[in-house]
DNA sequence: TTGTACGCGTTATCAC
DNA sequence: GTGATAACGCGTACAA
């Protein structure tokens, strides 16, 4: 460590510049003192000095991923896929959580003017004027691009995703089918509701709620179901934790999830399968998401001509929730 | 973006030099100066450059956090953690995911040499020879560090933590206790069973086994138990995802946990209170965990003496899954 | 094939 | 109080 090119140079008996190239692989080296560079950059573990680098070359070896929140298990494998990517193109990758606190996200900003940061890749909503400081070297992923912006933006397919509830719902006979959401001004809620639509008879959906993302919101709109004097038999909740939530709600009315009542969650987060009963739900391509993200924004920084904005598919997942059930395993429908 | 402190300098009418200092904040500048430099620099949206800085200035503003499997719920929390007391200290947290790739660990000590980052928190284990090339920039978080290495640790206290499932499980006058574990070398698994038996009569504790710290391994291990001839009333299961397979075992078997079996799990990750019976468990204190072991390191790096390794407190959480029961709050035991 | 010279943007050390 | 000037470690024209 601390180990430089002018020493390499010095010990070998060349100049720094001979070694430089030697070690870029450049041509224009002797054979011979080739080999002796390498030799004793070896022997002394010199590793160039990534900020000496960065300084000339203009290229910053990092990028960083913007999340609300890590602990949300949505994340972790959006970053896990980024991460793989930026290896791939010899990255490493920076973490920012924000805690949906916005002088956080100003501070993503700032690693980007300060240089730590040749890109980021925003898994959080930003505002308009935010997007001015940052062309081309920031990519939304899983979130909208602030309005009238040119921010390349990577996402998840959430109509497709409704649409493919719909389809296994509606096969399923059920009578009355209850949609239950976050904020019903979250994009999200909105398409999976529209594809749902698209899939089944107009008069089979019954009540819509919504509520906030969380356990809690989903058991308190299960329990107003629950409670009404025509209940439905079938649920789309929009993600697992409402699912989850309404789950409760229909144990505490003593209903059985899957004979009584057909539940649906979206996100296949980990515990939607450790459910006791587990979920059907919608896996989204996390991963991929990251990964595709990653890939997106190192080719806008390198000047190749943005790629088209990228839609994912999700996938449904069939569990035991709905009635169908091959035991504890999982069957998964493309 | 791309201002650099020599522009400033020139629209400015002063030297560099002089506007290095008033930005820093360095005496030896005339109030009137300062203000125009300031102003300029806010209007022009300067910041400066991070690289140039740690070229000269030796210091480096980035940390990196290597864990084994960042979609393990344990690991999300200490990165958020560590980010925090990073941001502190003015520095930004890498994340690396070995995915149990030794490669990827190589890699992570790669950021070392390359003076990518100033310092490495690993969460994973490492070997003995990799010691030596990292004296003094790494610290271990929640492993332990290779043998006879003076690397920090920071760690949470385990045999506390089997210490205070012991003293609850004591108390509620069950007859037979089963231990369920991970690898037996691992020795989190060792720890926590001996922590166990410091505080239950000798004659409770029954069957011990061992497997993976997965959910399916937890299942097959529960199954085992209830076909027994005298299968236990009581389980510790050394972390949640063993404990939720036991929870389906028991299920399996016609058993209700908290009734029939009193079962207790570790880690408190979030499934454990999501679970069907709400999981009574030992949680540890991941963001602390990822906030001191940040915090040490950027002590060491600074010179500063380093601290003792640091052994954390875990506490244990109750819920229902041992038949005392506040509905589906929460009640912590400090 | 190799060496010299310069610049990347910043801080630090001198003078003045 | 302020301004040259020299580093920091590296890549790269250009000259030899």
């Amino acid at each position: 460590m601390g180990v430089t090119i002018k020493q390499i140079a010095e010990t070998v008996g060349v100049s720094a510049a001979t070694v430089s190239r030697a070690l870029n692989g450049l041509p224009g080296v002797g054979p011979r003192v080739r080999k002796r560079i390498a030799s004793e950059a070896a022997r002394r573990g010199y590793s160039p000095d990534a900020h000496a680098r960065a300084l000339v070359t203009g290229r910053v070896p990092f990028l960083a991923l913007v999340v609300p929140d890590i602990t949300n298990p949505f994340f972790p494998a959006v970053a896990r896929g980024a991460e793989e990517e930026a290896a791939l193109r010899g990255c490493s990758l920076l973490l920012v959580d924000t805690g949906d606190r916005p002088e956080r996200l100003e501070h993503a900003l700032d690693l980007l003017s300060s240089r730590r940061v040749a890109g980021l890749v925003l898994a959080v909503p930003a505002a308009n004027g935010q997007a001015a400081r940052i062309a081309g070297r920031v990519v939304m992923a899983g979130v909208d691009a602030p309005p009238r912006s040119r921010v390349p933006v990577v996402g998840v397919d959430d109509r497709l995703g409704g649409r493919l509830v719909g389809r296994h719902l509606a096969a399923l006979g059920r009578r009355s089918l209850a949609f239950v959401s976050g904020p019903a001004r979250d994009r999200s809620s909105r398409l999976r509701l529209a594809g749902l639509r698209d899939e089944i008879p107009r008069d089979l959906l019954g009540p819509v709620s919504h509520g906030r993302w969380t356990v809690e919101s989903g058991r308190e709109q299960g329990r107003a179901l629950f409670r009404s004097s025509s209940p439905p038999d079938a649920i789309f909740a929009a993600n697992d934790l409402l699912a989850i939530g309404v789950a409760q709600a229909a144990s505490d009315a003593g209903l059985a999830v899957g004979r009584d009542v057909a539940l649906v969650g979206y996100d296949d987060v980990e515990v939607a399968g450790l459910a006791s009963v587990p979920l059907t739900t919608v896996s989204q391509p996390k991963l991929e998401l990251g990964r595709v993200a990653a890939r997106t924004l190192l080719d806008a920084i390198d000047g190749l001509d943005t790629p088209l904005p990228a839609l994912l598919e999700p996938r449904l997942v069939v569990r035991r929730s709905c009635g169908s059930a091959p035991d504890f395993a999982t069957r998964e429908v493309p």
